[in-house]
DNA sequence: ACTGAGCGC
């Protein structure tokens, strides 16, 4: 499942994504984007792990909680290509829900 | 102290 992780610390690198979601399973893949041109961080990265279970429960428990020092957002991420739609909705993603 | 809202090559 991948993962979209918002608000991160610009001290914050791919590695300590890595290590924050692992302690909830197993990370298949974490990378936190950087900016080509300033190599500063720009705040937002992507974790990948194996399990969707242990991923649902990785974002439940590391939303909005604590990591560097900063309150990170972690939600599922939309598929990276096409963003506008023009297209209309295949049933739409399975996030953004929660009860 | 730069930098705070967001989807990567």
């Amino acid at each position: 499942m991948n993962i979209f992780v918002a608000k991160l610390s610009f001290n914050t690198d791919d590695e300590g994504l890595r290590e924050a979601f692992e302690e909830f399973g197993s990370v298949d893949s974490a990378k936190v984007i950087m900016d080509n041109q300033t190599g500063r961080s720009k705040g937002f990265g992507f974790v990948e792990m194996e399990n969707d279970d242990e991923a649902l429960e990785a974002i439940q428990a590391l939303n909005e909680s604590e990591l560097d020092g900063r309150t990170i957002v972690v939600k599922k991420a939309e598929p990276r290509g096409e963003r506008s739609g023009g297209g209309g909705n295949r049933g739409g993603y399975g996030g953004g829900r929660r009860y």
